[in-house]
DNA sequence: CGTACTGTTGATCAAAGTCAATTGAGGTGG
DNA sequence: CCACCTCAATTGACTTTGATCAACAGTACG
């Protein structure tokens, strides 16, 4: 079997109704975007398109071709592995995300990406990547607002997993899919389809599948959530982020005057 | 007593010697530069400097007066505060690192940066930074390769709270902080100062302040580092190494081919 | 010279890990 | 279409790591 149909093919699930990319989507919270913008970032996230039929890794491209994906439909996760033990979960990529920005400069040790069964991804040159933010700086600017709440989720994990207990730390890291899916346009009726095992959701909390599993269980028996088949459904939202004292403020934009935004944490070669 | 003396003022404790800036002793390692850009950063480092006498939390200015602090001596430790129990460290900051590029564009939420007693910061607004970066394009792909390391750090802090035991984490972490210092010319024979606490080593790796001193105790008793007087000294590397399952190749910049490096990852407005 | 950190040690306890076995579901090949 | 195989989920019994509580010593600094 190969770990790629062909460019064209649909992937077996759905993840997200038809419409405007994810990405287009998460952006233009951020900024507007003219029609223009949104015609050119569209048509760069079709040139280049393609879908895993079951979980497999992903390649960033030869040294001499690297290239950055986005994701269409379907989640990524990016693994840490160590010498001993389960690889770490360090991030999850959800439609509209990139597969870790700085992938583009090269594989960073030790960490792989996988694509989670039926995931689109679009690939991205760093030539026309470089291109799209020089003709577009509405987009520009999105996407540096984007990264930095890459980055904040990261930091977020970190505090996730030091300073929460077990409970805790896997009702933050529900509501977090579930703020970060409706920004994506990927939540219906609080209803999330999340390809992640619950081995995954261990590694991303730092603990053990059997813990994660009783936990998972007192959730579903106090009816907080849901999760069969694939798809995460939060039924009482309001407990859920009381017992992950959760606080959505790291996933929004830092609101910047547009005075300092210029350039200034980006700077540009 | 106020918190910073005058600008010209040298603070207390050198724990550099004398000679060019820490930044600039990184940044070389990165890429070749010029006298002219040694220079210009050598200048842009000495225009608006600050100096604290003791501990304290350090402002990166107001909405429209932004700026960003470059450690020039001493340390800073960015602290990620949380409802319930002790704030989280996040990310330390050595002579030669930026406090946090993204405080540029305003101040993360929940997030405080303490400066050490003694440190010493140069403040760069965002204007002379773009400037640097736009009249430098070297230091501009140094400062890429180093705010890559940065992130890089902070993943690694994730795993290493997250997949190693109380002793590897302590262990690890003062093997980083080492590596670090020994890049930008703060190891002798060595000895590294370190103004962190116990608590702060605590809470760096999620522990808590009598179990890490009880590790440290270990440590000490099996004669690999000893600790005195805010003065790290490793007696065996090889085995605090071994111990902590260290692999410094996440400080080590990722080698990129030219032809990918440029403007990537790194858009521009 | 006292006040407030910081470091140190002991005793006890609970949260989460480990080991092990079983069930269930989805995909594969005959 | 069914038998089979693998992976994911589930549950129980037991263990261990590191947290918690508490008290005290050393040290820096105003």
């Amino acid at each position: 079997m190969r770990a790629f149909d062909n460019p064209a093919s649909q992937g077996p699930q759905q993840s997200r109704a038809a419409g405007p990319p994810a990405l287009v989507r998460k952006l233009e919270r951020f900024t507007p975007l003219t029609v223009r913008d949104r015609h050119a970032l569209a048509h760069l996230l079709s040139l280049d398109t393609r879908t895993v039929r079951s979980k497999s890794p992903m390649s960033t491209g030869s040294p001499a071709n690297r290239f950055l994906a986005v994701m269409l439909d379907g989640w990524a996760c990016s693994y840490r592995g160590v010498r001993s033990g389960n690889p770490q979960l360090v991030a999850c990529h959800l439609p509209g995300d990139f597969c870790d920005l700085q992938s583009l400069a090269g594989p960073r040790p030790n960490t792989t990406i996988m694509l989670s069964a039926g995931a689109r991804i679009a690939r991205l040159s760093g030539e026309k990547l470089a291109m799209l933010v020089r003709d577009h700086p509405q987009i520009a600017r999105a996407l540096r607002l984007d990264s930095q709440i890459a980055s904040s989720i990261e930091r977020e994990w970190l505090v996730n997993v030091t300073r929460r207990d077990a409970h805790a730390r896997i009702a933050h890291l529900l509501c977090e899919f579930i703020v970060r899916g409706e920004a994506v346009g990927c939540v219906e009726n609080q209803h999330l389809p999340c390809p992640l095992t619950q081995a995954d959701l261990a590694n991303a909390c730092g603990l053990t599948a059997v813990h994660t599993n009783r936990i998972l269980r007192t959730l579903r028996e106090d009816e907080v959530i849901s999760w069969r088949g694939h798809v995460l459904h939060v039924q009482n939202r309001v407990r859920l982020a009381t017992r992950a004292d959760f606080c959505p403020a790291y996933l929004a934009p830092t609101t910047v005057s547009s005075a300092t935004d210029v350039d200034l944490n980006w700077p540009s070669a």
